[in-house]
DNA sequence: TATGAATGAGGCTTCATTCAT
DNA sequence: AATGAATGAAGCCTCATTCAT
């Protein structure tokens, strides 16, 4: 009856360290490492730290990932894969351009909010010149989407004769980023030196809000030229 | 009598550690440890490093900044100080509201671009949760009148009729702010994932118009309603 | 019946691991590691190393010799082994004494300069003062015909009257010993010290002719006695 | 009464860390890396042993040289230099040419047998195919001497009419080198496979006589020849 | 005001070896 | 006979900091 089970590869317990399941080791540091790194940078995350957040080893990261930069990388890349599948739950097929739009950035913006980790790693990885971003192959195509989702959009709202035809989709997603990851990566800065006015939930909506107001009218043809 | 010549004043020197003169030292200092800070981080940089780039000795950085902290802390607002300085230098004062605004937009956006190490050090300080900004009492009154400036032009146009009244100095700011940082402080990741045709000349003018052009957009009267 | 059919036997396979085959598992990993200690040392070695360059796993090794010490001396009793019984080869029976001796000479040079990496082992054993060559009991059977071989040769010259009846073959090994052995062993020193001028075929050949001149002129009655 | 003493260098004290004396400090940490590195190699040495035996810490060891590997290097020149300064003491000067090469080699052979830590070293390094020494700027003329000396007791014997003209320095040094270092570098090995008969004082006396010996027997022209 | 020497604590990493199947 | 995963112990080295003058 619980034949299945019987053959099942072995598997992460709650408790306790999950044993022969080297996958689970992996994402287990994974998790731990990412949170570390996010939060002091890679030349400030200690690997006992790291370890210590672990359900094994200091030497099992070692094992896995070789040395620290090796770790560091593959949370790099882990994060930018998470963050960009996450945006592929956003669906707007059916959608008009501009409520396309709209919904994009939207979603954009609340998206990196519930991402503070992700985007402190880009911060971090900022800081080191992208050199570890550099050489991660899957890096560059997990983020090509993100024009070509924007570029049909416009090219969309451009037949419909309500966009504008000289729009890059390139300088579009530098805009909607900057206003996106701003909002996070210097929250720390920003609330210290003018009050945290802008951040609690009432602040969050109404720069969400500009932001949606900003892209839409800067991309709209103007109503006078219509 | 023969006072002054028993104790010469300070002199600057090619060569050699400046002696006997504080402040000289201090700025030394305080210029090698910023581009450090800036280049590594609060953890990644090295005090030994710091001694190397500095005409004095590494005791001499204890000795006048009592640990590695209070030296970043005193990189951090050196760093504030300067650039808000610098953006004294723009004088808007006979200006109409809306070329006061566009000026002030465009240089925002040049002058941050001109002081990438400044946004590594926000960047640093916003990686430490602006933990050491908090401390300083000076980096608070630096940073206010950058609102002020906004708040009056802003009031400014308002009573001309030109801009919308319901626009918060402080979003705007915000705003303006994301824009100017954002393009430096993520040009590395950014220009690495999706190429760097935004970051020559020719790009950066077409953003900073970009920019001048949407927080125009965004203050003033539409024209349908006027 | 089809007992052969379903265990084959041992098959040696152009790449992947010699399966079935213990002899052959044995022979792979004695020859992966011998070369690594002569290059290495014991302590320079790493077993992941061996490991590596054999065409089983590091757990085998740990399998079929219980651990590095183990190893390493399977590979010294290897080494001693295949130089001695590389010297069986050379056949003086019928040969005068003196070209005996001055072929033995010549063809110990030759050979010594033929197997560096057992001078080297005998180096890194030295290094640890024959602590594991004291234990290894086929040793000490395996070199002694050299000194048996030695022996007859200049027991043979001395009835037939060419001979000093004084020289001990111990002694004589020694000396031929000497002058094989240090050409190998120091060579990288000499020659970093003094240039490689002996190091080429014509200085080798001349060295080799001193060692036969030496050997043979103290081995002989001299002229002036007879 | 004691003046001197008021402005004497701090000294190294028998007990006790020998506080503010770099050069003291160099010379006990050298003193003691010098004999592990000889008993062991460089990478069977271990600095905390190395540390365990001097009078300061492990620190101090890497404040001096840097790394492992730089003190190795100095451990190297410093034993070259004191063997090749123990050389200087012999004065060959007033002797007849036959008398100075036999001394010489009599010296050499006890000289080396004096300093079996050096041959050790020399091992080593030779291991490490005298990768290090390669650097040393002063081994190479450390050692240059030594072939001067040779040629000049050559050139002395040539015009005396008592040595062959047609031996090389070089050579002669290769030579009476190989007999001085393989008696201390091969005695383990050596005496574990044949017995320590040639290794007591009797026995290394006959050996040294042999070497003295022979190198004269090389170098001399023959009887019948003259 | 200045400094060369010294240092304890802790960081990253490697190593031979064993576990569990 | 064979193996992938796991590991404790220890190795080398770096770091911010202080000592003693």
């Amino acid at each position: 009856m619980d034949g299945a089970s019987r053959q099942d590869p072995p598997r992460a317990r709650e408790d306790g360290p999950a044993r022969r399941d080297p996958e689970g080791v992996r994402r287990d540091i994974l998790a731990a490492a990412g949170a570390v790194f996010a939060e002091k940078g890679l030349s400030g995350a200690r690997i006992d730290e790291i370890a210590a957040r672990t359900r094994t080893s200091k030497r099992m990261i070692y094992y896995y990932f070789g040395d620290k930069e090796g770790l560091y990388r593959a949370c790099l890349e882990v994060a930018y894969e998470q963050v960009r599948r996450g945006e592929e739950e956003l669906d707007l097929a059916g959608l008009p351009p501009e409520t396309a739009l709209a919904r994009l950035v939207a979603f954009t913006f609340d998206h990196h909010r519930r991402h503070p980790d992700f985007i402190r790693m880009v911060m971090v990885e900022n800081i080191h010149d992208a050199r570890h971003l550099r050489g991660a192959a899957s890096a560059r195509s997990l983020n090509r989407p993100a024009i070509d989702r924007l570029r049909d959009i416009l090219e969309r709202g451009r037949r419909a004769g309500v966009f504008r035809p000289d729009i890059d989709p390139l300088e579009l997603h530098w805009l909607i980023s900057a206003l996106a990851v701003f909002n996070v990566s210097n929250r720390a800065t920003f609330s210290t030196l003018f009050g945290d006015a802008l951040f609690d939930e009432a602040g969050q909506a109404r720069l969400r809000e500009r932001a949606v107001e900003m892209v839409l009218t800067l991309v709209r043809i103007p109503k006078e030229r219509q």
